[in-house]
DNA sequence: GATGGACATGAAAATCATGTTCAGATAGTT
DNA sequence: AACTATCTGAACATGATTTTCATGTCCATC
């Protein structure tokens, strides 16, 4: 029991180095609780004046990726969007297709689904990608009005960073 | 009872142009059973002899996905991946990493579930997006020798699209 | 405290799916 | 046939992600 509880903001993988890049972008997204892309976080970064190449950026996130630490999703252009998992593993979210505000929700009747599906079916190791969007209640009434004041352009992608967290 | 029972290969919209083009994607589509790629339709037309510009492919893919006539889904990379969409609509499918072959699968569950979730999060307009895959019953014997015989170089993509039909 | 090699970085270039332009071809109508 | 709104496709643009590769850094060993 002793640097036993590491997890945290540790390393990325066991044997990998920590290096100020990694400890930086593992750091920023533990901070940052909504998911976020690689250049966005990059920005982020860069503004908060620990610069960190694109190209380590994406690395890293790879590697977390790898080490199962990151949830992702994909934005509707494909872009991706990364977030620490929360300690506990899997989980799903609900997005706002407007402000880009995430929330996890409940699948358990979902997981049981999945876990189902693959005696019915033949197939094994069957994995899951589940991902739902919708507008949240602080953008409900601007999307009213034709559904043109929110959704249109920026399609919630959270680019500049300062407009999703908190 | 005239031109009514419209619907299976006419055209991508109503109020556009038939064309040879459009008609030879919207046939490809409804003999091609599988998910296929804008690319990769584009080249099994070509070999066809039925020659369409690839801009002309992803147009009309992009109209017919508006028009509801699509079902789409994203591989690992990201791209984009096209099927008629049966008649009835909404569907999930589970797709084989191995092979590709997919077959859709009884979303009752989820579907009522994902209804539900609206009401107890404040989101309205809530949309979902569901993907299973797993390894089908055919390639599992050729997975089983440490997950590299089948899985590793093309995943899964029917970029050669002889592999995947039938 | 020098050395060597394994691993890491980042700028620049490569990839690659998809979107856009626009001059010329075409469908559908009169 | 003539007319014109659409459609087409080659070439180019875009933008995210990946690769390359020259250079830097860590660390064990001498
Ligand atoms: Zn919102
Ligand atoms: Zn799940
Ligand atoms: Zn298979
Ligand atoms: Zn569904």
């Amino acid at each position: 029991m002793s640097g036993a509880a590491a997890g945290r903001t540790d390393t990325v993988e066991p044997g990998a180095r920590r290096t100020r890049q990694r400890t930086a972008v593992l750091q920023a997204l533990v901070g940052f609780r909504d998911f976020i892309s690689a250049q966005a976080l990059c920005a982020l970064l860069t503004e908060a004046g620990v610069s960190v190449g694109l190209s380590t950026v994406y690395r890293t996130l790879r590697d977390l990726e790898r080490a199962g630490r990151l949830d992702v999703v994909r934005d509707e252009t494909g872009e991706r969007l990364y977030r620490e998992r929360p300690e506990d593993g899997h989980r799903h979210y609900l997005i706002c297709r407007c402000c880009g505000r995430s929330r996890a929700v409940d699948t358990e009747v979902v997981e049981a689904w999945a876990d189902r599906i693959g005696e019915h079916t033949g197939f094994t190791d069957v994995e899951h990608t589940l991902e739902l969007t919708g507008v949240c209640a602080g953008c409900a009434p601007s999307a009213q009005q034709g559904e043109t004041s929110c959704r249109q352009e920026s399609p919630r992608r959270p680019s500049d960073p300062r407009r999703s967290p908190r």
